[in-house]
DNA sequence: AGATTTTATTAGATATATTTAAACAAAAAT
DNA sequence: ATTTTTGTTTAAATATATCTAATAAAATCT
């Protein structure tokens, strides 16, 4: 894959102008160019600018970073997300399941995970073991060390267990306000939404899940005809702020009567304004309290 | 959402010269400009499009078909796709099930859909239920009678009841080569592939399900280390013949030892040279063939 | 075969995106 | 308080995409 400058701004919430200042003075990314001097980036340099991003925002400062090799940035990755494992079956688990999943061997992965399963309930073990593995792949990803493939294979099969827990909850009407899941077009990876839905479903609340790029605009347009009570997404990706407070604006504005609920980058939701009125989710644990007393957290006009 | 006239070139596989000169000669598409006069379109103008292309394929005059009016075309459409029912009871379900879907009634959706698997079994019942369900679903979208968010709230139940019914086959470890499954990154309607994925493992094939997305490097970087039997994708968008063409090679190319399944958009398959080697899926019925006695139709070297 | 319709190609003009480089402003560190 | 680090703004130049318009080529129809 190729990306222009424009495509790094995007994808990486850095404003190319900075970009470029950091090509110049620290050497950040070394792009290749085109017939005419454009720069043109690949995969393996969009990983190192979301690296250097990271890093920088959890306080070390971009000149360092942009001068170290891939090698010794790797190395800081590896330090910031060695926490001591507090949960030493979990993270076994985590391990033997990324170690099935990069061999493609559904059967080991799918013995194993639905041990989890089996041991401590999809709660908990989405909890313990699913997430963790899904964060696990993201810096895996980053440090090139799976490909996409790997990914995608993995994060399928977790899909289905969720959705299978979810088909196997009784079916039963509602009549009460319902909870609207989706993401914003830009945002892929709807496992987290989902399994926010099995909860959701869990604890008799009636969902309309809608999942991955969804326009605004079709939001809309169900919106004055339906009945919601909360409206839940989560915005993962780095973005320029700009654009998020955008979007988020756009969103306030179609939802004006309803609870909106926002989870996810806590980077790009922390620097927005005006969302005094919007419930950002920061963990699972708040989440839960939400849904087992909604009334506390219902909006007062 | 707005399109520059390069995205419709990628979306409707016209080349913007074309588009250009039909809005000259016919009025096809009236866009709106930016402040210096670059043309700018919405998703309606898209439809309207697709809905052109689509049927000056089925042998309708370009002409003609642009001097239209968006309700004439609407009109068009219809009797294009209104078959006589030659199974009412299947005609009816897919009525109702939009019927429901229309008003996210999930409980109503849920009972009806289930209905039909326990009558026809998940095979049958998507042949004649929810593959027809979502040709309809896609009509629909091109008639603007719904939008994105019914789409996707009904294929989401739709790919639930298919990850359920994959996910409670028997687990078996496989020794023989595998399928490995997968979409273009450009093509995003994985329910097909998700299908397909549950016929395989039905005839107790070993499948690789990577869904959607899956850039072409990564595909090249696992078939390294991986025992890969068949290959199984889908293009379903329309896109210039010469984009199909270039990445039909690369993958020929990546794959050259591997038998390659290739389903879909008929209009863009049917351009492709050079793919004798590639085995063009036109049918479900063919599919289930291939599925009993893929003997018969491994390539001989 | 000839006429008609449709698509592709060309060219010069204009719009938009990117480039370089320097100066500036804000934030952080000393 | 001063210096250093960092990000933004400005400017003019160049690259790329899009615009119009006319012509050539290909496909289709009669």
């Amino acid at each position: 894959m190729i990306y222009a400058i424009s495509d790094l701004e995007q994808l990486s919430g850095i404003r190319s102008h900075t970009i470029r200042v950091w090509e110049q003075r620290y050497n950040a990314l070394c792009p290749t160019r085109s017939q005419g001097n454009t720069r043109l980036y690949d995969d393996k340099q969009l990983r190192r600018l979301l690296n250097i991003v990271s890093l920088n925002k959890s306080g070390l400062k971009i000149s360092k970073l942009c001068r170290l090799s891939d090698e010794a940035i790797d190395k800081l990755l590896d330090q910031q997300f060695s926490y001591p494992a507090d949960d030493e079956q979990a993270d076994y688990y985590v391990s033997q399941l990324i170690r099935h999943g990069l061999a493609f061997d559904e059967y080991a992965f799918n013995h194993l995970i639905d041990q989890g399963i089996d041991q401590l309930g999809l709660s908990d073990c989405y909890r313990k073991i699913m997430y963790p593995l899904l964060v696990r792949l993201g810096l895996m990803w980053r440090k090139d060390d799976i490909c996409p493939a790997h990914e995608h294979f993995l994060s399928n099969i977790i899909r289905q267990k969720i959705f299978t827990h979810i088909n196997n909850l009784p079916s039963t009407r509602h009549s009460g306000k319902s909870w609207l899941l989706f993401l914003p077009e830009d945002e892929d990876h709807d496992i987290g939404l989902l399994f926010a839905s099995y909860m959701l479903r869990m604890h008799h609340h009636q969902v309309i899940f809608l999942g991955s790029k969804v326009p605004l605009d079709s939001i809309k347009r169900i919106f004055s005809t339906l009945n919601v009570g909360h409206v839940l997404l989560f915005m993962i990706k780095s973005r320029l702020a700009a654009e998020a407070q955008k979007y988020i604006d756009q969103l306030s504005e179609i939802c004006s009567s309803t609870k909106i609920h926002l989870a996810g980058n806590s980077q790009v939701i922390g620097k927005l304004n005006r969302i005094d009125h919007i419930n950002w989710i920061k963990t699972l644990d708040e989440f839960e309290k939400i849904i087992h007393y909604p009334v506390l957290h219902e909006r007062n006009f």
